[in-house]
DNA sequence: CAATATAACGTACGTCGTACAGAGTTTCAT
DNA sequence: ATGAAACTCTGTACGACGTACGTTATATTG
C-alpha cells in the first residue's frame, strides 16, 4: 500500500494539522480528541505497519464504532498527513541550534537523525510526501534543516538542494534497511537462510561464467552484508559520497 | 500498495522467471501462456498503476475468468517477480559493453538509464527488491553495471557500494519524479496550482517571521522548480554531487 | 474406448473505506 | 419549561480485493 499525503481535503487538512476546529457548543459531550486518534492510529502503525492501519482497527483500539472516527477526522488521507506532520516533529523539537561543529558535522547529524526515525517509524516510508501537509512540525523540520548550510555562500536554491539530497538519502538508505527487516518478518527467513534456500536451485538454472563479475562481486558484498553489518553500510558508505561530494561544491564557492 | 518481490514461493517463481515448466503433454490446449499474462499485466501497470493490477483486471484484459490465470501463475507474489525481472531486462541488453568513455560517463549513463526505466514503469517504485527476483535478465542488469567500475582499483564491496548508491540514488529521485506526476493526476492540479490553493489558507494559519529561512529558500526554490525544470533538477544536483564524492574514492586509490 | 491429466469456471469468505440514515444527547433561545 | 438546533455515535450496505475449493469440459495416452 502507497498512501499519498495531501490525497484529502487540503483545507480540512490545514485545519486539522494546525488545530483550528471550533469547540462544539453543543450536542453529547465527546468521547475522543482527533489528537488521541492520531496518537493510536501511530501507535498501530508503528507495532503493525501500514497495512494494518484501517479504520476499523483504530477504532477497535479506542473502543468505539468505526464510523466514530470520521466525527473527529473527515477520512483517512487527512488523518495520515496529521499522523505524518506529528511523527517529523520528532526531528525538529532537536533543533535549538546549531552553535558549535563543522557544516559537515550537522548535516552528518541531520542524516542520521531522519534514518532513525524512519527506522521508528517505518510506515512513513510508505506515504509520498510530495505534496507534504504543511503542519508546524514540517515546517519546523525544514527551517531546523536549512540552518545547517545557512552562511557557506550557497544560494537559496542550493541550500534546499542539498538538505533535500542529505535527507532524501537518509529516507531512502532507510527504506532499504526498514524492507529487508520487513522481509525478514514476513518470510520468516533470515537474509542468510534466504540466499541459502534459493542458491542451490539458482545453481542448477544459471551458469556463472555467464556473468563472471557479478557471481564474484555479489559473493563479496554477501559475505560483507550478512557479517553483521548489513544495509547500515550502504547508509555510512553514500553518505560519506555525498558529502564529499558537497564539500567540492562548498569549496568552489 | 507497496508489494514484495520475492513474496511468493521462490520455488515456483524460480521456475517461472527461467521458464522451466514441463510442457503439459495432455488436457485441453491452453488459452494462453504465462509470458501473455506477464506482457498484459506489466500493460497494465503501466497504463493504471500497480494499484489497478487485480488478477480480475488482467483476466478481463485476456478474455478469459479470474481463475483461470492461476493455471499458468501460482499466484500475485510470483507474477510480480516476473514482471520486475522482464522490466529489468530493459535495461541489460543495451550493455554490450563499454568500450569507449570515462568511468563518470558510464555511471553516468547508468543513472540516466534506471532513471528513464523508472518513469516507464512507475509501478516498479512500489515493488520493494530486497529479496530480488533471481531471474536472467536482473543478473545481467548487475553484470552490465559492475563492468563500469571494473579495473579502477576498488575493491569488491567497493565496486557494489558505488553501484548500489548510483542505481539506489536513480531510484530514489525517479520515485519523486513519479510521485509528483501521479499526484498531479489524482488531484488533477498542478503543483503550482495546487500550492496557490494551500497557500491563502497556509497565510492565515502561519507566520512567516517563525520560519525565515524556510519562507525565503522555500520560496526561491518553489519559483526555480516551478520553472519547468522541476524533479528533474533534484536528479541531476545530485548525482553531480554523487559522482564528485565517487571521484574522490577513485582518486585516493 | 476408458483412464488420466490439464484447463477453465462459479461460488464463497473475510477484508477495506465510507455514504447514508437514524437514534440518542446536550445546549440554546424563547 | 419546552422545542429546535447542533452534535455524537452506530448499523447497514456497496463494490472492490486475492484466492481456496469443487466441478465440468477437453485433449492425450494406453
Amino acid at each position: 500500500m502507497t498512501e499519498y499525503s495531501g490525497g484529502g481535503d487540503p483545507k480540512r487538512s490545514l485545519e486539522l494539522l494546525w488545530g483550528v476546529r471550533p469547540r462544539p457548543r453543543r450536542g453529547p459531550k465527546p468521547r475522543l480528541t482527533a489528537e488521541e486518534i492520531v496518537r493510536a492510529a501511530i501507535a498501530l502503525a508503528d507495532a503493525e505497519g501500514l497495512d494494518a492501519l484501517s479504520m476499523r482497527r483504530i477504532a477497535d483500539e479506542l473502543g468505539v464504532s468505526p464510523m466514530s472516527i470520521y466525527t473527529y477526522v473527515p477520512g483517512k488521507a487527512e488523518l495520515i498527513d496529521v499522523m505524518v506532520d506529528r511523527a517529523f516533529g520528532e526531528l525538529a523539537p532537536l533543533g535549538k541550534g546549531f552553535e558549535e561543529g563543522t557544516w559537515r558535522a550537522r548535516l552528518e547529524r541531520i542524516a542520521r537523525e531522519n534514518w532513525a526515525l524512519f527506522h521508528r517509524h517505518p510506515w512513513m516510508l510508505q506515504i509520498t510526501t510530495v505534496r507534504p501537509p504543511m503542519g508546524p512540525n514540517l515546517l519546523g523540520k525544514y527551517e531546523y534543516e536549512l540552518r545547517a548550510v545557512d552562511g557557506l555562500g550557497l544560494s537559496d536554491v542550493e541550500m534546499d538542494s542539498v538538505v533535500a539530497l542529505v535527507t532524501g538519502f537518509a529516507e531512502s538508505s532507510a527504506r532499504v534497511s526498514v524492507n529487508a527487516a520487513e522481509a525478514e518478518r514476513r518470510s520468516g527467513m533470515s537474509d542468510e537462510q534466504w540466499w541459502e534456500s534459493v542458491a542451490p536451485l539458482l545453481d542448477t538454472l544459471v551458469d556463472e561464467a555467464d556473468y563472471p563479475l557479478g557471481s564474484r562481486v555479489g559473493a563479496a558484498a554477501g559475505q560483507e552484508y550478512s557479517a553483521a553489518v548489513g544495509p547500515g553500510h550502504a547508509f555510512e558508505f553514500g553518505l560519506a559520497r555525498i558529502l564529499d561530494g558537497v564539500e567540492a561544491l562548498i569549496s568552489s564557492r
